[in-house]
DNA sequence: AGCCAGGACAAGT
DNA sequence: ACTTGTCATGGC
């Protein structure tokens, strides 16, 4: 990959295994939409435009010192996937899913807003929890542009109190968002010192939260603490693993970068083998 | 209209 | 240690 800074634009050339629609779409983000072939959205607490043109990539308004300090690490750049799967590439139901999905890179994304945009995830659809989150940017994030809001702190979430956040229509969830929130806030748990720990150990600190479970507890790390063997377990993920691999698969059998095989897996079932898995779950279900 | 959604939790075996 | 009902809301 090379890296040009053209027009306030960065621009980069040859890229591989990096696919904007993959990416975005893959399920580890919810605030980043499409309108003409352009992604925008906001993160880092910034608002970013971006669009692809084959193994070209465009950052709009962006200076390199912005590309260096935020996008590089956010958009997970200075990683060889293309290593990462040959490494992942143990039989060939990885690999299949590999061939339809080998552009998606694991965003490094902020940690609080990952928890707790998976802390509305449970239960619920994609559709849903992108508006619950965009509704709680609007309602207590700090406005940074017309109409744009980065994701609120712990601190501002916290001093809204359970009831504050009921606009948000999360339902249950709202207890759940508003103890993490306390937590966080008041120190009790500090996400800045978990990608220090070893796995199981942040996994267990986050899950010192209400509402936070193996599964979110999973997708926190894996998207936004930068723990690679992470392996978020939803519905999707357990009906293929249980299918491809039998009953008593686990993580471990993907290695290091088990996350990774998982979100390949968990895009690949949702996006390309749907129709084949809504017959075999329809004649399982007839059968039993 | 009714089932389902990137689950967690408590209560019951 | 496993299974089951419940939770609040809306997308399709």
């Amino acid at each position: 990959m090379e890296v040009f800074s053209e027009n306030n634009n960065i621009i980069l050339r040859s890229c591989e295994n990096f696919d904007l629609d993959q990416t975005f779409n893959c399920g580890q983000c919810f605030r980043f939409e499409k309108a003409d072939g352009v992604y925008t959205g906001v993160a880092l607490g910034r608002q970013i435009s971006l669009m692809q043109e084959g193994d070209t990539v465009i950052i709009y308004n962006t200076a390199p010192e912005e590309f260096e300090a935020k996008w590089r690490a956010y958009f997970d750049l200075d990683r060889d996937y293309a290593a990462i799967i040959r490494e992942l590439s143990f039989d060939e139901r990885i690999r299949t899913a590999v061939q339809k999905t080998s552009g998606i890179r694991i965003l490094r994304q902020d940690g609080w807003e990952t928890l707790c945009a998976f802390i509305i995830s449970q239960n619920n659809n994609i559709p849903r929890i992108k508006k619950i989150i965009a509704s709680l940017c609007r309602l207590l994030g700090e406005a940074i542009g017309e109409n744009v809001y980065a994701f609120p702190t712990a601190e501002r979430i916290c001093s809204a109190g359970e009831a504050g956040l009921t606009a948000l229509n999360c339902g249950y969830r709202a207890k759940y968002l508003y103890d993490a929130a306390k937590k966080v806030a008041q120190g009790e748990i500090d996400l800045t010192r978990l990608p220090k720990l070893p796995y199981m150990e942040a996994k267990q600190e986050l899950m010192k939260i209400k509402g936070v479970g193996d599964k979110v507890a999973d997708c926190a790390l894996l998207f936004g603490l930068g723990f690679y063997e992470a392996f978020p377990m939803d519905v999707w993920v357990k009906r293929a693993v249980r299918n491809y691999y039998g009953a008593d698969f686990k993580p471990e059998y993907f290695g290091r970068y088990a996350g990774i095989a998982q979100q390949y897996l968990f895009y690949y079932e949702r996006s390309f083998a749907k129709k084949a898995n809504s017959r075999t779950a329809n004649t399982e279900k007839v059968q039993c």
